[in-house]
DNA sequence: TCAGGGGTTGACCGAACGGTCAGCTAGCGT
DNA sequence: ACGCTAGCTGACCGTTCGGTCAACCCCTGA
């Protein structure tokens, strides 16, 4: 039920869910959704509370990791894997987030992103840094959620998984590296 | 009040956000707004449909150049100012297009995002190709939206263009010459 | 056999939704 | 001075929302 339940807040919204579309879809009545959550902010935290949980100790664990260029592309594929086993959840804190502000465990997935975003440029916060990493992290979500919800097998995941690590290790990889970008003229392609 | 109606759009969706909601921000009442458009769906497709029919100009107008490196160059140029100028209402197609799904307007737009996805990759639609591009599009257009809204002057427009031409440039322009990418180990740290 | 509790439900509530309508007001041309 | 229309509004309508409540079903342990 928690899954139907996401699955239905990542299409159509939280607001635009009402507890009568979660129930039909679910087989029961509302009443009954209502019996198992107190509310229906209290079904959107119980769904996505694990999510934040996992990433909360992702990044505890690995937070110091990102400062080194070597290490920190194990953390990119770690952070790849999570985000593909989390994919429904990201959705929602990312494309909703902030219009669900006020809800604790939206806010806890918030607090927890701008960690990561800190964490990341810590030494050089440039603006051009500030896109490339906003680029790669957002870019990466959306895809994720994007992948036709049920074409998993056409388009296998393991290719997903490969392509995304490639890319978003080729934009964070160099962060630390890079110091101020100031023209167009420096795109570089890379020996692909 | 147009502009209001639409920052509301994307600040808490357009589901969420109810015509008493935009009235009561523009100082007006809730009846006046329905005086000016026929319905809340009208007042959306008012608001986004300036945006979309520039996309398609800008699409049909340099739709040829994509398949072309060093044309390609310029297109990213130009379609980066055409986010920038239409941030807000790219947001609500990009965010909330799914679920609005229906709506001709929104229709509308998502088949001009197709047709430029086909343009990029005619020729040699990979999984790994689509991903490049569509981390570059999405990054970008959530880049793009996410900045903060009131600090537009204290982070200059112009860094932020500068830096997403850079970013998108580099993970488009080499679209076309690549062919299969299989593992992980290919990660180049480009020459920036 | 029967008391009791977990799971489920329909009926119901107040609030808010999108939308309609008659009427008010101010400014215009004649 | 007058009628007309554009702009605007409050009252109101039917629907749907999230949430409450009493009742019911069924299973289990004594």
């Amino acid at each position: 039920m928690l899954r139907i339940a996401l699955e239905q807040f990542c299409e159509i919204g939280y607001i635009g869910t009402s507890l009568q579309n979660i129930a039909d879809r679910a087989g029961y009545s509302k009443s009954s959704v209502l019996y198992h959550f107190a509310s229906k902010e209290a079904l959107l935290e119980a769904a996505i509370a694990p999510a934040v949980d996992q990433l909360d100790a992702l990044l505890t664990h690995s937070i110091n990791r990102v400062s080194s260029a070597e290490l920190r592309e194990v953390f990119v594929e770690e952070f790849i894997d999570y985000l593909l086993e989390f994919r429904l959840q990201a959705h929602v804190i990312i494309n909703q987030g902030q219009s669900l502000a006020g809800i604790p465990t939206i806010d806890r997935a918030r607090q927890s992103i701008d960690r990561l975003s800190e964490s990341f440029m810590a030494e050089l916060p440039t603006t051009a840094q500030r896109i490339r990493l906003g680029v790669a992290l957002a870019g990466a979500a959306y895809v994720l959620v994007a992948v036709p919800p049920m074409a998993e097998e056409v388009v296998p995941i393991q290719d997903v998984r490969t392509a995304l690590i490639a890319v978003v290790s080729e934009l964070v990889t160099p962060l630390s590296l890079q110091h101020t970008v100031s023209s167009t003229t420096l795109s570089s392609t890379p020996s692909l």
